[in-house]
Order: structure tokens, then C-alpha cells, then sequence
DNA sequence: GAAATTTATCGAAACGTTTCGATTTGTTTT
DNA sequence: AAAACAAATCGAAACGTTTCGATAAATTTC
């Protein structure tokens, strides 16, 4: 392999001088800096990186963290994350904690080989990450809490849109809401169901048998939806934890004979690619996931540079609405069954 | 930061004994290795992987490199290249082009800080590919052709695709069907629309008017629909070079009053999520993604290990029937104007 | 044109590992 | 108990850079 070294021994200069000349210094005269070059280029000379972030102690890149590489679900708050992280010179890669300890998620966590990190991701130990984190290495956690020196977290506000969610529905007229929310070790649907409860609450309404889980995806939607609408009494609308349970929701209505939103209204949470394209277009909520990616990105760096920041942010959810909702048809339920 | 130094120094033991207990070497006594994670451990010790790879000469990583690291389109290749790089013990990093010559790719590929690279990304340029694959690097260029020592290609068979798909809709009794490319500097569409021209020509059809280029977007097909619709000859099907710009067909025939399939099938291209949502659902044409992400990895390993390989491979393309064709209603144009 | 000053080049140390060959320690054999 | 051998530990070189302080060369000043 052709090294610095070689460059030197061609350009009939000392390596130091060729250090100096390929990275543009102007401690060295034009003329050799020309006859560097040129050698390099004859050479095919590449730099190792490594080598030099090894003298340099630093990497200049930042790593993300996904649970999964290929899921579609980051799209928005990656290109936050990437943009902010370029236009500070840094470089952004991303991995996944597939594999386990041994991931690349780990590997490079625990080597050092970034000088930051952005976590998206459930499966990386709250251990792996306090240890990891340091001076030279700030994380973003999102999506979760975790505490620790160095490690800050970024989530959006899930109780402010589970509650807007609930309160959307009831003034429409409904009061009997179902909640199919995500598996319970997600913080994220915890935080949506609180919402949920808190705006039931306001109104003096206790639910106490329409409240179900799912796994988060449409084959989980479908069968707790499934499970819900065989029960004696119906609700009039129906909270899904997120939108891909909506639209295992959407098959099950279906099947029982239910229009939405005519029979019942839905809204979903997350706001992906296909919730417009679903018929009825389904109304959900949206996280700010732009924002919460440039947010995660300013926050290292910032913590990089020594500066002070605090160690937790919410981020505002927004409703959108679409056309899955409507008054309820009437209220045959309304009232009965609801108190505790 | 503490180094192997400070934990040898603390175990009471020389620096290349501490080497070899943490990587586990069987030539340290099993109580001075002990002695040594002990050490490690109060320390909290975390090895440095660049000072790693440069004494070792291989960095064990392969490098995924995207056009955009938030794009949905990749999911099942990159679920593909993430499994055979993790089953061989290597990791997976991925990162994009966005910044051009200084993005995260240039920097990754001409440093050499990675062992191998699968390029799914029109933007790097030849010359850096050429450049940057050598012995200890080879690299798999995706859905472009690149000729060049170390680099191979894999690609669906695009041709073949686009022959299939149009055949499709002449069986069903098109003539008339017109041709909505992506952008002329996609191979990929190129191949696709000599796949639809040799299946035209076939049978005699020689289409001159109905040939339009979108770019790959929803708004591209929207805007290239509308186009084609004010021409006072219509087609009776459309074949588009992608999904998202069937997507934007459908709404443009919509406002023009047309029905899909009733007045004009619609075939697309790629089987994206939300192809089989619309309505009609959309029959479509799927690229192997799933395979064509192993066969990269397993060929960027084999090159790796000086193995002989071919450097090209073409994978077949599978018809996704669904809802969005059928025979033409009654074939005024059949005949008139089709010949040039 | 010699002294002083700036500019250009150089040699060597350092970054944190791995690994080879040498040395020391411990165990077996005679 | 000395000789022979195996096992454990050690010291030092190497990987490819950057960068500091020292030297050499070129330029200015008097």
C-alpha cells in the first residue's frame, strides 16, 4: 500500500514536508507543494483515516443508531439529523443494533470510533450507553429516557398528542373511544395512552374495557381491532397506538360489515407515507420528526463544544386531519356501561 | 482517556500482556487475564478501534452508500446486505452523497476506512470508484454499469422487466400503450423502456407520440399524465417507469375524468409500500431487492478473498398483478395513427 | 557583504494498538 | 539436583499519520 511515506521518497521530500503539502499548509512553498502533489497523484496515494484520527484524536464523524437499517419509518428525521450534521463539517453514518453485542451498534459505540451518537433505537442497553458516553462522545437517546453524564434525550411530546388525539374525537360528540396501543416496553405508547386517559378523565369518562394492545403492526391492529368488535358493546371511534395497527384496523372493520367513519371514526399516530393514501385517508398525528432530527444533531454539538445544555426536550405534536373521523352516527352506547 | 498502558499499568503488568488478556489470547495465564479485566473494568477501559485497524490492516467493515440515507426505497436490499455482512462477521455502515465531493462516501471510500463498499447511488462518480477499489476494497456498484479492477455490477434485469410488463398489458389487448420514463440519466429506466420497445416492436406496434420522460416523482408523472392527455389521441394504458409516478398518473386521470382500470390500465414499476394501498391497488413490476442485496455482499466477500467472479450480474424481475388493468373497453385508436 | 530575520524543510516523537522474538519463570525429566 | 523443556511474561518495533522544535536556505536589513 502506498503511503505517505512513498509520496515523500518520490517527491525527493522529507515526509513531514509531504505531510504538510497535502493538507494544504502554507508552511510549504508552492513549487514543492506542486512536486507533492504530483506524486501523489502518480502514486494513487489514498490517506488512511484512521492513522490520522488516531494522531488528530478525533473522528469528525457522528453515528445514528437505528434499530433497524432498513425501516422506512426515520425518513424525515434523518434528513434533519444529516443535514445539520454536514453543514457543521461532520461526517454522518448509520447502523443498526442487529446482531446483538455484537452489532455494529456496539463495536463502534464501544471503540470510540465517533466522536458522537444519535440513538434510535430500543435494543441498545441503557449500560452500553452511559458507558460510552464522554467528554469526547455526547448522545442524543429519542425516543426514550435515559439518564446519565453526557447523555441527553430528544422525544416527542406523546401525552400532548395522545391527548389532542382523544380531544379531537370527543368533539366530534364521541365518548366511547377505544385505545389499541403499542407494546407496553415502549415508552412512546405509554406516553400516548397517558394522554388518552388524561382527556377522558377531563370529561368524567372512566374506560375501562375498550383499552387493548397490539405490537405495533398491522397484523397486531387487525387482531386486536378483531377482538374489540366482538365484545357486546362497541365504541364509536378507535385510538390506534400508531398507524400501522390503523390500517390492521381498517381490514377488521371491513370485515365486520363497519365503515369508517361512518360506524366508527379512527385516527391513528405517526403519520406515514400510506396514511393518505388509505381510504378513508386516516387522520393521525404527526410528530416533528425534522425538527426533532436537527434538534438531536444541534445538541451534540453543542455539547461537544463544552456548552451547557439541559438534559431532556419535548418536541409538539401536530393533528392532521384527514377523513377518517365524523360525529358519531348516533349514540346507542353513550352513557351505558362507562361508569366504573 | 485511559489507554491499554494505564490498565497494564494497574494490573501490575506489562503492556503486551495486557493486550493479550483482553483479546482473549490462551498465551496469558488465566489468573493475570483476570488480574487484566479486572483492571480494565474499574478503569472503565474502552479499546480505541482505529489504533486496532491501522496495526491490523483490515477494519472488518463494509460501507453501504446511499443517494439518500432517508430514502424508503432500499428497505429489502439493504435487509439483504445487512444479513450476509453480519454472517460473515463484518460490520455494516451506511452513509450518503449529500455534500458531494466532501460527503460522508467520498471521505469513507478515499480514506480507506473500510474493507468494502456496495454503492447504490448514481451520484459517486467513476473516476472515485476506480479509484478507490483496489485488492483490500472491492466494491459492488448497484443499478449502473462501472467497469474497473475490483468492481462488480448487480442489477435487476430491467429489460427484461419492462418487456414483461408491456407484454402484459398486450395481452390483455393494448395497442396503445404509452411510456412515462424516469430520468434519461437512469440506466435503469433506459433498459426499462428498451424492454417496452421491443416488446411494441414484436408485434409491429412502432409508438412515436406516446414517449414522455417524468422524473421519477409523483409531481413528474403527474405533470407528464397531463401532457399526454391533452394530445388528441389517447392511449388505452400507460406504462410508467416507476411508482411514484404512477401515483401521480392516478391523480391526474382522476381530474381528467378517466377511470383506472375502466378507461386506462396503469401498470408501474418497482412495487413500492403503498403501491398495493391505492386504488386500484397497483400492479407493478418487483426488482429481487432482497437478493440482489445478498448477491452483493456475497460477492464483495468472495472478491475479498481473491476468489474469481463474474462482474456482472443481471437478476430477474417478477410481474406483481393486481387490480389496475384490464382489456381495453372498446379500441377506437386501434390502428389509426399507429404506424409511422 | 556580514548580520539579522524570515521562510522552507527536516527529523523525531507521539497517537494506541498488535505481535514477534527474547527472556524469565515454572514444570517435568533424568 | 541439574538439565531440558514448556508456559508465561516482557520489551520493542511497527502501523501511517500529524506536529513540534530544530536546522537549513533564502531573503532582507544595515
Amino acid at each position: 500500500m502506498v503511503t505517505i511515506k512513498d509520496v515523500a521518497k518520490h517527491a525527493g521530500v522529507a515526509l513531514s514536508t509531504a505531510s504538510y503539502a497535502l493538507s494544504g499548509s502554507d508552511k510549504v512553498s508552492p513549487k514543492t507543494r506542486e512536486l507533492v502533489l504530483q506524486a501523489a497523484k502518480e502514486l494513487n496515494y489514498q490517506k488512511n483515516g484512521f492513522a490520522m484520527d488516531l494522531k488528530r484524536k478525533s473522528t469528525k464523524t457522528i453515528l445514528l443508531i437505528l434499530s433497524d437499517l432498513s425501516g422506512p419509518y426515520y425518513s424525515e428525521l434523518i434528513r434533519g439529523t444529516q443535514e445539520v450534521t454536514l453543514s457543521n463539517g461532520f461526517d454522518l453514518i448509520a447502523c443498526s443494533s442487529v446482531g446483538g453485542a455484537d452489532s455494529t451498534a456496539y463495536k463502534f459505540l464501544q471503540e470510540r470510533r465517533v466522536d458522537g451518537a444519535i440513538v434510535l433505537d430500543p435494543n441498545i442497553s441503557e449500560h452500553l450507553l452511559r458507558e460510552s458516553a464522554r467528554e469526547g462522545c455526547p448522545i442524543v437517546v429519542m425516543d426514550r429516557y435515559v439518564e446519565g453524564d453526557f447523555i441527553m434525550n430528544v422525544a416527542a411530546d406523546n401525552v400532548q398528542g395522545g391527548y389532542e388525539a382523544t380531544r379531537y374525537l370527543m368533539e366530534k360528540g364521541h365518548r366511547d373511544i377505544a385505545w389499541i396501543g403499542g407494546p407496553s416496553n415502549s415508552l412512546g405508547s405509554q406516553h400516548r395512552k397517558e394522554g388518552y386517559l388524561k382527556a377522558l378523565q377531563e370529561e368524567g369518562i372512566a374506560n375501562t374495557k375498550w383499552m387493548l394492545v397490539g405490537n405495533f403492526t398491522e397484523e397486531g391492529g387487525y387482531h386486536s381491532t378483531k377482538v374489540l368488535l366482538m365484545q357486546e358493546e362497541r365504541p364509536t371511534a378507535i385510538f390506534y397506538g400508531n398507524d400501522e395497527m390503523a390500517i390492521g384496523g381498517y381490514k377488521a372493520l371491513r370485515e365486520f360489515g363497519l365503515s369508517v367513519p361512518g360506524d366508527v371514526s379512527i385516527v391513528g399516530f405517526d403519520d406515514i407515507q400510506v396514511a393518505e393514501y388509505l381510504s378513508p385517508p386516516l387522520t393521525t398525528v404527526r410528530q416533528p420528526k425534522y425538527e426533532m432530527g436537527t434538534m438531536a444533531a444541534h445538541l451534540v454539538f453543542q455539547a461537544m463544544g463544552g456548552e451547557y445544555v439541559n438534559k431532556s426536550y419535548k418536541l409538539k405534536i401536530e393533528l392532521i386531519e384527514r377523513l377518517s373521523c365524523q360525529p358519531p352516527r348516533l349514540a346507542p352506547n353513550r352513557g351505558k356501561g362507562m361508569e366504573t
